[in-house]
DNA sequence: CCGGGCATCACGCAAACGCGTGATGGACGG
DNA sequence: CCGTCCATCACGCGTTTGCGTGATGCCCGG
């Protein structure tokens, strides 16, 4: 057996705190190394450990972090809990499968997200998961993920809005071009890349290139990769 | 116990096959209709089922359907089976690993996506998922998903090419408004503005709008949503 | 204390843009 | 067969843009 998993967990709650603890007490491969109600007073034990003596609560593997927090929300905490510890993974395990939370959390460097009514079982095998290199995503929180991916129009729906032309010119004004350099680059004349851009305004009801390219993107139209 | 989840099986590799066959045989809550080694033969059967005699083999609730096929691929498949099959969920079930695969499929509508290597118990645990309306992906595959939205710069990044002032005026921009407008709208004088557009201009390298707005969406400047 | 980044302001001009108002020919479908 | 959509072309005009070339005041850090 591997040396235990360190956990730290930053819980308001005090029942559900419980519950990790039972949890985590009875499955020899984690040991709860700490738990804070706040962020604020983890975050300051965290420096007076790297501070002074070393480990005296020892520095975390995993941090499972709630979101809803009474002072410095979750949402705060995370890029400074990240600074703290660069090594540590941190999952979110929250009530909240609210869009805006969901993708800020991972924009700040989440390494999962579980929800509070996945049960220890899967918020155990989530940890174990996140220790491999992987992510941890509860199953509602992959959907919204994959739905927010799927939004980038299947193609089929994108030929409904704009016309194959239409959508290379679009894409030359958004690499910079003016119209006068995409008229060469496609050996047309300048009337009609105006007639087109023309008609991308009208489809996507916008009266000017900044704002196309904007909704473009929104729409998914552009590829964020490829 | 409910009745089982009917599942249809596309890939090409008999012993993995047989794997699944023999996985899903002990399970009583899963049962394996039909199985193709091509997306041509099940596309093909599919028809033939909902034009003659109704559910010669059942139609499936569930495809595993691999992308390596012999003839047409699973990416090329499975929008057709999507059509086909509105109402069923398609979970992919591949080797690859590939960022661009992985992309696709979930593009066009894979509700899961899942690796060779997980384990059978991993992969039925996937399909309930699936069916409960979640979605079913690798860890590995999370984890590429969710540093593809990490791309999106972690604030601080951001703030160290545009200006808190630079990225509201180009965020302004992309909604359509004219610089005019703009002056009006944060209340300062027309100069300014244009002075703030240069410097946008320059930090994104660029010297047109529509140019800006899009290394913006790229760098992840503008969020997805909020 | 002074350079540098930031936000603010100013003038002028050539170039590009947005738009009104057209036309032609090909393709596709009811 | 005729309407509709697409891609192509055309003229003109007022507005907006991009940029050269400045200035002022503030704050911050070396």
């Amino acid at each position: 057996m591997k040396s235990p998993i360190e956990v730290m967990l930053v819980e308001d709650n005090r029942e559900y705190r419980e519950v990790i603890q039972l949890a985590l007490k009875r499955d020899e491969s984690f040991q709860l190394t700490s738990e804070y109600g706040t962020a604020e007073i983890a975050l300051r034990n965290l420096e007076t450990c790297s501070l002074g003596a070393n480990s005296l609560p020892r520095l975390p593997e995993i941090i499972l972090l709630d979101l809803q927090l009474p002072g410095m929300s979750g949402l705060e905490a995370l890029p400074q809990f990240a600074e703290a510890l660069p090594k540590a993974k941190i999952i979110v395990l929250t009530q909240s499968d609210s869009k805006s939370d969901v993708l800020r959390a991972i924009a700040l460097g989440a390494a999962g997200y579980l929800l509070k009514s996945s049960t220890v079982t899967q918020i155990k095998e989530g940890m174990r998961t996140v220790m491999n290199g992987g992510a941890s995503l509860d199953p509602s929180v992959a959907k919204f993920l994959l739905e927010s991916f799927q939004s980038r129009l299947p193609k089929k729906e994108i030929a409904k809005v704009l016309t194959q032309r239409e959508t290379e010119i679009l894409s030359l004004l958004g690499e910079g071009l003016v119209k006068k350099e995409i008229c060469e680059r496609l050996g047309i004349s300048y009337p009609t890349v105006d007639s087109h851009v023309r008609h991308i305004y009208e489809k996507l009801k916008v009266h000017n290139a900044p704002a196309a390219i904007s909704v473009a993107y929104r729409l998914g139209i552009f590829p964020p990769e490829d």
